[in-house]
DNA sequence: TATTTAGGTCAGCCATATTGACTTAATTAT
DNA sequence: ATAATTAAGTCAATATGGCTGACCTAAATA
């Protein structure tokens, strides 16, 4: 019903065929995560730390909690990265209206860190994009979102609305 | 000159768009590696020993070089995890021909984790294939493929051949 | 006023990776 | 035959990134 190209000619791959699905996955994210490490590395950073500046640099103002519930991680893993960027001054704190929370924000070092670390993604999936149709893209981006669990469905949603 | 698509109607991306992309491959892997990792817990073993049992079970006889060259790892870290698995048999050791190497293998224990472990990332890409049409799949194939930098193409070519 | 929430902190633990230095045994090249 | 290279192993130290558990403060809410 959903999709006519499927009624008409299911298509199927065997065992082996996913299997090479799960290696192309496999290297195709190492590979896409090891340009940032290179850079990171001369800051004595981890990949936490990218990940912490990617979405303070996402959203601004973003406070711990929402952090939290976006990196899936406990507040003790975030605390140690976090106040190495504090005290590095690449992320700056401020109190947010309910004066419980923290809001966080990237200084100008960090915005140029985190700007210096996406472009080179961003220019390898330029670099994709390029050699592909709209609908390949399009086709890419939904079945992504598709290996995602339904509930990080909703925070991948939510941090982009 | 390569592709139609591109020339008729090139298709363009903002960075905003782009890091969408970004965040739907970091919350698409963080998911696809979940279901394993659970089950590897109650072992007490981590995501490397999943994939040395996973690349063992590819390649039968696989040499302990050979897998440093897949994994990019060094040969201390694969030796922990490695010798782990030889001692409660997951994977047994043979010597080769060439007398300096070793060849590794599953043994029937070996073989049912790798079989559990893989059937859930098999399940989760059936899942998703069966949403979509055999250009999409082929498309997703390709764009994954051309994320992998081109030393370890030829190492995703080389275990596939 | 009592409870919940946001955030922080201390301590200890484990897994995964690294570098560097060094060894052994077997193969290959000179 | 000897020298060089290769495959594998090992010891030690270090870093990153996670975890659990216990406990605390301050602010908001019921």
């Amino acid at each position: 019903m959903a999709d006519l190209n499927n009624l008409l000619s299911p298509f199927f791959l065997n065992d082996k065929e996913v299997k090479k699905v799960i290696e192309l996955i496999f290297f195709s994210y190492r590979d896409f995560t090891s340009g940032p490490d290179k850079i990171l590395e001369k800051l004595n950073f981890g990949r936490a730390h990218h990940r912490v500046i990617y979405f303070v640099g996402k959203k601004n103002h973003i406070t711990i909690k929402e952090l939290l519930v976006v990196l899936q991680i406990t507040k003790q893993s975030l605390s140690r990265v976090l106040n190495q960027l504090v005290k590095e001054k690449f992320i700056i704190v401020s109190t947010g209206v309910d004066k419980r929370t923290k809001k966080l924000s990237l200084t100008e070092k960090g915005k140029k860190l985190e700007s210096e670390l996406s472009s080179i993604q961003i220019k390898k999936i330029r670099g994709v994009i390029n050699k592909f149709s709209e609908d390949n893209i399009n086709g890419f981006k939904k079945m992504l979102y598709e290996m995602i669990e339904d509930n990080n469905k909703k925070t991948f949603q939510e941090i982009n609305d």
